[in-house]
DNA sequence: GTCTATAACACGATAGAC
DNA sequence: GTCTATCGTGTTATAGAC
């Protein structure tokens, strides 16, 4: 054991640096050439260093990958879960599909790092996809004063589906208005939940 | 060389029959273990034989993907083709929504295999996934007499992944009611296309 | 803190026995 | 037509030099 890490002691300044510098170029990695493909000897040769010295700062090379995965996701829910705070009750279903459309369609390489993710752990509990969204439904119909309408986990399985493709659409024609689209979908939900 | 097959002279029955045999176990194996980690290994030990076997009847274990993947590609195309035949041109939206979701929620292993061969190729033509219905959708709109409206890409898109979206449910929760989700998806189709 | 060297294994594919 | 045996490569991870 040549000083690798396994107790909990806080990380020194730079072996923090090098840790973030390893996630960098693991989604740069994993967005190229697929979860399957991103194997540490890639992952090595992309951040300059060697596989020995990238299993000195994780303990596995499935370390990397989820701490790629959670840096992703971190900066998915922050931005999404401001935007919405920001919005009256009864925009906020709108304001979470325009932010997720926009961050994702700003940022190629986190969105298909998370679409990797997903395929990856091919058991992930779907309802922590469409709950946040259905949430937000059921408030914005209370805030306009509507009763009991269409199936709230439908309409937000229906649309978290719809983002994922307009995203995808984006990321192989960089031409296409995702923002459109997502303007689109907005009017499509909106009408389909407060009718 | 051991009387590998290389030449295109017919097959005979038992050697077809292997290949159907080899197909089916694969599309049971991508769908439960994913595309990649269906290795030849596991492929020939689900079959009941040895690698070398399973390379007897096909080239590559590339090539016996790829045609586990035709297979259940036709029957998808046969079905929703046929489907779309049998419904008038102003209902062949709504038969290929239902038709869709239908075919994929009754083959839990065709569906996740698509997903999968999605995946693996990722760099398919999108237009090939959304075209078709943005077609039927154009010619919906002509039979109905209605002028232009929102862009046919963009509805035919978000319906597509709307629709991976409830069948990805499906595949979860088999509890969970597709039907009912794609005839929520068809109202919020045609009120947007036809509006 | 980073390196080289290597262990131990799974992969796809081929060769040749039977 | 199917087998065993094997080759060559790529993989994660560890051990130990520096």
């Amino acid at each position: 054991m040549a000083g690798r890490r396994t107790e909990d002691r806080p990380l020194s300044f730079i072996e923090q640096a090098r840790r973030d510098q390893l996630v960098e170029v693991t989604i740069g990695v994993v967005a190229e050439h697929g979860h399957a493909a991103a194997s540490l000897a890639r992952i090595a040769e992309a951040a300059g260093i060697t596989k020995g010295a990238v299993l000195y700062h994780f303990a596995s090379k499935d370390a990397v990958v989820a701490a790629a995965h959670a840096h992703v996701l971190d900066a998915l829910v922050a931005d999404i879960g401001a935007a919405v705070d920001a919005a009256p009750a009864d925009g906020a279903p709108a304001a979470y599909v325009r932010r997720m459309v926009g961050h994702l369609a700003e940022r190629p390489d986190h969105a298909r790092m998370i679409i990797e993710a997903m395929i990856h752990d091919h058991r992930p509990d779907s309802s922590a996809r469409w709950k946040p969204l259905a949430t937000l439904l059921g408030h914005a119909r209370e805030a306009r004063g509507l009763g009991p309408g269409p199936d709230l986990r439908t309409l937000a399985i229906i649309t978290g589906g719809a983002i994922d493709a307009i995203v995808g659409e984006r990321l192989q024609d960089p031409a296409y208005d995702a923002g459109a689209a997502a303007e689109a979908l907005v009017a499509m939900l909106e009408s389909a939940a407060f009718a």
